[in-house]
DNA sequence: GCAAGGTC
């Protein structure tokens, strides 16, 4: 009798098969899916990973207008199951026919048991069919997966359905709201507005922090210090801190003054222990990576593919506990073969390792660690500076504690008390291996109690309240993970997915005026979805369909009456909220006042084809101004300090974003487009732009001399000073994401290979 | 062309 397993993803087959197999498991291919056999107490057994779901929701293709569907009648539609990868379905369809067993192995989750319905109606059998199992383990360890193999369990359709009522609740407020919003204002098409249980809270919170940044209103304080002289001076600060009331700071001084002697009322001295931090989970993983320049969709990117290449473990993870199957010694040994192999032996030189242990313990995957040892010429410098981040991490978290010697001093002068601290490292401990933050170090000399020191001066400094920080992107990820907002696995895309939106923009995080209008309006007609409570309310209710408390159908059928409610509300207020998103975005296009009719300039996507800057009045009123064709433009507050007109700011991919005024003719322009000499006529050539935007090399003396050469129309074009040897013409550096080469602009050049 | 969740 065959027996088939089922598990989420190629590596967990592979490691299951190996486990099982007790090492002898085949590869074998079936068509594009490959799947692992070997005997096993005479039995015959598949083992055949799964790429994650295999079915997706999605509406009927009659419901497909966005501008013609009733959104009330898409609130209560069923959705379908389209099956997505027909390559898997068909092969897995085919092994389970033969199959006599059939065993569930995705991960031990939700999501991980819907993956197993999914995959269980494809190939046409019921959930509730005694040849179906399922086995449920926490981790890919020889331990767990055979007893999970020995004592096989029924498969947990409560748990299944759980997750499939997220689904379509998910996609149900998503695709109404993201379709209301989105015909309201206009914006159908490829630069439609989207909205979802994630995403919009997410959103909502950029947009609560902008506005509190607006709205704040910086208070005065003063802090009074007093400088010390021993030997080397010495800064104390009053005991008060910060003082809101100015009489009192003059009250103060006006007590000090004339004060020529401290006398040390209390001093202390003791080393401080500063504990190595916890494993990487995904988001400190990815909170370290940003300090070190790579945002969180490139850091998890390269370390997905790290995971795949076997240099480091599974980067999808909430644990921040080494689960005690991990041998922590070997994998120390282990990197004794890569370019760490000293900080390695004096780690494993410990006689004992006490590996650091975060709050978050989760047993579906071990924290981020590093699985075998890398070779550095074999990686990029990016795919090395992400295995080093973790490998220095893994090295840190099983390391002895930092030492540091913490000083206090209490001056007091006539009755006013001053402190000053010290700090200084007097043991690297973890901070040997771990390098990407340091701990600020201030030096104190030694006092005594009793001891008096002169007073140099005592003053006081004026300063003011500051706003609430940005959010950068890792920041923002820490957010949503504190709020429980979305998973390891996704957060990092719904926030790429609010900038392709363009709701935000930048790093630190800013909301663009389409972000905040669609936040106003949610707020204002559909609050719950911009909220944290609506994930919150809806684990709820998966919990109790988990725990059969409650049917799947019901809590989607009250979903989709409150989404009801919500829907009718909306299209009362249909045209009030369309307009006020309409007016956020102009002005989020808006650049400045036409200097000739005083109508909009703003960027205009022709046919979506050439962009350039129009003004409003067309055809009334003719001006434009060419502008580049390639890379991201983003509007700027700035006015060019030649010629007043508005600046840009363009961002080409791969290589930093320059500011350019939009007016071609601007002598401000000049210097930067400075390219050389004419080899006709001797005057200056510059990069200009023709009608149509596209760029060329001109000479300056036009029309009498008509000197032109053509210009690649990507990357960024730098002034090298240097002009061909064979021509004369002049030569520019043409950069495009990380490569550069200089160039002679004379297509006709002799010299050119 | 819609969401969020798996995974590549």
């Amino acid at each position: 009798m065959a027996v088939l397993v089922i598990a989420e993803k190629y590596n967990a087959a592979m490691r299951i098969a190996t486990i099982l197999a007790g090492g002898k498991a085949e590869r074998k291919m079936y068509g594009s899916l490959p799947v692992f056999q070997f005997k096993k107490d005479g039995e015959e057994w598949h083992v055949v990973g799964l790429r994650g779901h295999i079915i997706e929701l999605d509406f009927p293709e009659k419901m497909n207008s966005w501008e013609k569907t009733d959104l009330s009648k898409l609130v209560v539609e069923k959705p379908l199951k389209e099956v997505r990868i027909k390559g898997i379905a068909s092969v897995v369809k085919n092994l389970a026919s033969k199959a006599g067993k059939i065993i569930i192995a995705t991960d031990y989750d939700r999501e991980g048991e819907l993956i197993g319905k999914e995959i269980l109606e494809i190939a046409g059998i019921s959930p509730r069919d005694a040849k179906v199992k399922r086995a449920k383990f926490s981790a890919l360890t020889k331990q767990e997966i055979t007893e999970a193999f020995q004592h096989l369990q029924d498969f947990d359709e409560a748990l299944a359905d759980a997750a499939a009522a997220r689904q379509e609740i998910d996609l149900k407020w998503g695709a109404v709201l993201t379709r209301f919003i989105s015909t309201s204002s206009g914006r159908v098409g490829k630069n439609f507005l989207s909205v979802g249980r994630v995403q919009s809270p997410t959103l909502a919170l950029v947009v609560e922090n902008d506005n509190l940044i607006k709205n704040f209103v910086p208070q005065r304080f003063w802090e009074i210090f007093a400088d010390l002289k021993k030997k080397e001076t010495v800064t104390a600060r009053h005991i008060a801190g910060r003082i809101f009331d100015e009489q009192k700071v003059k009250e103060i001084l006006a007590k000090l003054e004339g004060a020529e002697t401290a006398t040390v009322k209390e001093y202390t001295e003791k080393d401080q222990k500063d504990y190595p931090p916890p494993p990487f989970n995904t988001t400190t993983f990815l909170a370290e990576a940003s300090k070190i320049g790579y945002s969180p969709a490139k850091a998890m990117q390269i370390a997905e593919d790290l995971y795949m290449r076997g240099l480091i473990s599974y980067p999808r993870t909430d644990n921040t506990v080494y689960p005690p199957t991990i041998n922590l010694r070997s994998v120390l040994q282990e990197l004794r073969n890569s370019p760490f192999r000293e900080m390695a032996e004096e780690v494993l030189s410990q006689e004992r390792i006490h590996p650091s242990r975060g709050k978050m313990e989760t047993t579906d995957h071990p924290p981020i660690y590093p699985v075998s040892a890398a070779q550095r010429d074999k990686l990029k410098k990016e795919e090395w500076d992400i295995y080093e981040l973790v490998v220095r991490r893994f090295l840190a978290t099983l390391a002895p504690p930092a030492v540091f010697q913490v000083k206090k001093v209490v001056f007091e002068i006539k009755e006013e008390l001053f402190v000053a601290d010290g700090s200084v490292m007097i043991e690297e401990g973890w901070r040997r291996y771990y390098t990407y933050s340091k701990r600020a170090e201030i030096h104190l000399p030694v006092f005594r109690q009793g001891e008096v020191v002169a007073v140099d001066s005592i003053h006081s400094k004026e300063d003011k309240t500051k706003p609430p920080a940005r959010y950068s992107q890792s920041a923002l990820l820490q957010a949503m993970e504190k709020l429980g907002l979305g998973t390891k696995s996704t957060r990092h895309e719904i926030i790429q997915k609010l900038y392709e939106r363009k709701y935000i923009t930048g790093n630190p995080v800013v909301p663009t005026p389409s972000g905040h209008a669609v936040i106003d309006a949610l707020k204002t007609y559909a609050e719950i979805v911009t909220k944290p409570e609506m994930t919150s309310k809806l684990e709820e209710e998966m919990s109790e369909i988990a725990a059969k408390k409650r049917k799947m159908e019901s809590v989607i059928k009250d979903s989709e009456e409150i989404l009801l409610k919500i829907v009718e509300l909306l299209e009362k207020n249909r045209k009030g909220i369309g307009d006020k998103i309409r007016t956020a975005i102009k002005e989020q296009h808006h650049l400045g006042r036409c200097g000739k009719c005083g109508g909009d300039l703003s960027i205009i996507h022709a046919n979506g084809k050439r962009r350039f800057v129009g003004c409003s009045n067309y055809p009334a009123c003719g001006v434009s101004f060419p502008i580049p064709q390639t890379g991201h433009i983003e509007k700027t507050e700035e006015k060019c300090e030649q010629c007043e007109m508005p600046v840009i700011k363009i961002t080409h991919k791969g290589h930093g974003s320059e500011k350019i005024c939009i007016n071609p003719e601007c002598t401000a322009h000049t210097e930067k487009r400075k390219i050389g000499v004419c080899p006709r006529c001797g005057s200056e050539m510059q990069v200009m732009h023709g009608k149509t935007g596209k760029r060329f090399v001109g000479c300056t003396n036009y029309p009498r001399c008509k000197t032109a050469y053509p210009l690649p129309q990507t990357g960024k074009i730098v002034y090298t000073g240097k002009h061909c040897k064979d021509c004369g013409a002049p030569v520019v550096k043409v950069v495009v994401k990380k490569n550069a080469w200089e160039l002679c602009v004379n297509p006709e050049c002799k010299g050119k290979k």
